[in-house]
DNA sequence: TTAATTACTACTAAAAGGGTAGTATTAGTA
DNA sequence: TACTAATACTACCCTTTTAGTAGTAATTAA
């Protein structure tokens, strides 16, 4: 029940580019820099994330990436479902015909409550949330060194 | 954010011995057949549940397995937990050590609202809830084939 | 025209997943 | 005491996934 990197990078890079929402894009480079992560592996996350209608890329010198929508439409559920492919503890949830016993098996009942609070508690928290507890955090860190 | 065979497996298995709870021990063979799993592979499972205090054997001819408290005191989150090893979907949220940017990480407070959601999800389905569960079903299939 | 950027394709090493196989140990029973 | 049916333990193995690396092509601002 481990996410993948993939997911977790992704989030990161989405949510650098929220940060910049607005204020053009941003490149991977730089992003790649600031998150300490390969920038050959953080091109291929950004495909599956445009696929999706998160972002959009700008080619060519001075290009970069941007949201392709505003941080409080984008929910953390968008980025794992578009990075990971599906949210589904088990196949069977998504796929019924998966499995010969769906109709009378009660432990599918359980994956498949699992699925729906998974799915409920990572599409309640958006890009602009992310955002602001950002913020939060940084202006304690701020605090603590006024405080030396 | 997938399950792995073992969980599922597990979970299957200890719904079989909850089924004969107060009943005796069940042979791991009749549980292979019933579920069609390999029964050399369902005895590699047994291991960790056993090692968790979730069911004990016995061994020799006419041994086999059987829960080792009620049915009512043992989750699913047991179960997974014995399995998987972990119940976490990321590394840094059962272990902070894991990460050095744990301080001001936003993304993973969201990763640790679902680890906690996770959690809350399995501890609240017991065997003895999956056994009733089955039994409805049962019930219901029986009276279709009544019906016809 | 050049330099900086994304896009695309191929490859790879390591780990995890999902088992199989064989032998050792234990214990009920004829 | 054998025999037999069960669990216990150890080792191995194939396939898929994960987490990248590498190189080249296409695009475009300056």
């Amino acid at each position: 029940m481990r996410l993948s990197t993939r997911s977790r990078y992704g989030a990161r890079i989405m949510l650098r580019l929220a940060q910049n929402y607005n204020k053009g894009p941003i490149f991977l480079k730089e992003i790649a820099q600031n998150e300490d992560i390969s920038e050959k592996y953080l091109s291929q996350l950004v495909i599956p994330l445009k696929a999706h209608g998160l972002l959009f890329a700008l080619r060519g010198a001075q290009g970069g990436y941007q949201l392709s929508k505003s941080p409080s439409k984008i929910t953390v559920k968008d980025i794992v479902q578009a990075l990971e492919g599906h949210l589904s503890p088990v196949e069977c949830v998504e796929n019924p015909s998966a499995c010969s016993k769906v109709e009378n098996c009660s432990v599918r009942d359980v994956w498949e409550t699992l699925y729906e609070k998974i799915a409920e508690t990572l599409e309640s928290v958006s890009l602009e949330d992310l955002l602001e507890s950002k913020e939060m955090k940084e202006q304690l860190t701020g605090i603590k060194i006024c405080e030396k």
